[in-house]
Parts: structure tokens; sequence; C-alpha cells
DNA sequence: AAGACGAAAGTGGTTGA
DNA sequence: TCAACAACTTTCGTCTT
């Protein structure tokens, strides 16, 4: 950990800009998102209200949702307290005690599982530790709710790395979730929809944008490339284009188009590829496009300049 | 030969009776 | 529970460069 990038590799400008929340710094010159791993600075856990805040905040060691127990452990009463108690009383200690261990061992087993696994596809898809955070979160409160039970836990882990990647807007594709957990992605989609309704976790449509960074790094567009995608994609927004609309689809024509623009020119199978979608749904996004937004005339003249 | 275009049929999921 | 429906995919033939 002793080299810090202080200049882009690609185009060696020192144009860098960080962006904390993704955990991405990407070069403004090229687009080349560089790292994708820092660490993260912030707290990794929220405050609902005082109660958590005093107990989430730092004074003594850190509580995370990656430990199986959270760094902490619960155990119903030790030996000692016992002789106060009736004949009943006991019972009812024994009885408790018993479950609990019960419980909390199955509970416990399952999570040291899950997390593994989950920390395991968190790092190929080089997620951001807030969000391998959240999804820890996630998934320790489905399992405490037995939302498991008749579910892979496998499943329920990319269920829970898929909601917590929205969350933090950087979403993933559920194509790629299913390439690094081996899950189909239907069954992801399912447990996904499940798990969040059932926990109450209210997620927002994922933004077009929230795309652009990185399928325009995967086909070495410019930073000025990039920028004009997110300009398309505003109007796009303005003219109601959008709703009800694939995210990724929008995202692919709006950088489609924009590399036309700049004589970047990506073919439609290229940029398809990378979003996840078929060419035909970026022709009819772009064919959108242009028609809205009397693009038409600038993209023919920038084509026939090409051609010449 | 490769890419772009568009028509037509098929798929999986949502919605509303 | 079922049918209608929108978005998207697959497939394929045609046109353009």
């Amino acid at each position: 950990m002793s080299s810090s990038i202080k200049q882009c590799p690609e185009c060696h400008s020192v144009n860098l800009t960080i962006n904390q929340e993704k955990g991405e710094v990407i070069c403004r010159d090229c687009g080349l998102v560089i790292e994708d791993r820092l660490v993260d600075f912030g707290q990794e856990w929220r405050e609902f209200d005082h109660d958590q805040a005093s107990k989430r905040r730092r004074t003594g060691a850190p509580m995370t949702y990656t430990k199986y127990d959270r760094g902490l452990g619960t155990d119903v009463g030790q030996k000692g307290d016992i002789y106060r108690l009736g004949m009943k009383g006991k019972n009812k200690f024994f009885r408790l005690r018993k479950w609990q261990y019960r419980i909390s061992t199955a509970i416990e087993r399952n999570l040291k599982l899950a997390l593994a696994e989950l920390k395991r596809v968190a790092s190929f898809l080089k997620l951001p530790k807030s969000v391998e955070e959240e999804s820890a979160r996630i998934y320790t409160l489905a399992v405490q709710r037995g939302l498991v039970r008749g579910r892979s836990m496998e499943s329920v882990v990319a269920g829970a790395l898929y909601a917590a990647c929205r969350r933090h807007e950087v979403p993933r594709t559920l194509d790629e979730l299913e390439e690094a957990s081996g899950i189909d992605k239907k069954e992801i989609g399912r447990t996904y929809r499940f798990v969040t309704r059932e926990l109450g976790i209210r997620i927002l449509p994922s933004n077009p944008v929230d795309y652009i960074p990185r399928f325009a790094s995967a086909l070495k567009l410019s930073a000025e490339t990039q920028s004009r995608a997110v300009e398309l994609l505003e109007m796009a927004q303005q003219s109601e284009l959008t709703s009800g609309r694939g995210p990724t689809g929008i995202a692919a024509a709006s950088l489609y188009v924009a590399a036309l623009i700049n004589n970047e020119k990506r073919t439609q199978r290229e940029v398809a590829d990378i979003a996840g979608v078929t060419e035909v749904t970026i022709r009819n996004r772009y064919k959108e496009l242009l028609k809205k937004l009397n693009f038409k005339d600038s993209i023919k003249k920038k084509l026939s300049e090409m051609s010449r």
C-alpha cells in the first residue's frame, strides 16, 4: 500500500476526481476508472435514532455487520443469578437458554458461511466497503426474519448485494451479479424483490446516469463523450423519455449517440455487450432520442463529415 | 464483409378484473 | 387466477458503407 496514484496510467493526466461515495477514482480527461476499491473513510453504519447513535459510534471496537456476531456477542444469563429463581423460573431459564443457544448457533453458522460468500462476491465485483456493509446488514436482517428458509443462501446473498448497490447508487446489472455469484439472474431478482418487500426496504428506480462512468470506461471513451452522454441523458429525462424504460438501455443509447457526436464511434454491438442489452434496444432508445431532441440534423452532419 | 436498420414473433414480469 | 399489456429479446432479411 505504498504507491498512491496521482497520475492516470492511460493518459498521464493529473486531473483526477475522487468519488467518495462510490469509492472510485476517475480520470477527468479520459474517463478511465483508475481505482475503485478505495478505503472508505466514512462511517460504515447509519444512525436512525439516538439509541443507535450512542451504540454505534466508535467508543471501543467498531461494530461491523460483516462479522457474523457484529464483533459482539450475547448469551442468555450466565450462571450466578439462578439461585434467585424458583423452580418454575429455573425451568424457564434453562428452556430459554437452550433455545437461545439453538437459534443463535443456527443463525451464526448461517451467517458465517453467508458472509464469507458475500465477501467473495463483493470483491469480485470490486464493490466499495460501504456497500458490502450495507448488504451484510440486509442479509443479517433477512436471516433473523427467517427469510432464507426455502431459498438458497447464495441467492439471498446476491439479492442483498444487488439491493445494497442500488441504495448506494452504484448499481450493477443483474447479469453482473449472475456472473459473480453463479446464481441465475431470475432467481436473484426474485429473492431481491422478496427480501426488500419483506424488510420494507424502499429502493428508488436506478438512475441511468449511475451506469455511465462504468460503461464509458469499459468502452474506453473520453471524458468529453462521457459528460456529453450525461447531458443527453438529462435532456431525455426532461422529455420523459426515460420512464418505464430499462435504465441500462437508456444509458447505452446515450453513450452510443455521444460517441457518434464526438467522433469516437463504437458499434452498437460493442455498446450493447457492455451494457447488457441488445442492439435493437439501443436502436429503439436512440431513435427516440433523435426524434424528441431534434438531433437528427447534427448527427447527420457529423456522419457526413466523418465520411469525407 | 461488417455494421446498421426494422419487422415479426417470442419471453418474462406486472397489472387489474 | 387469468388475460391483457409493455418492455425487451431473438431472429432474420435487407440496405449501406
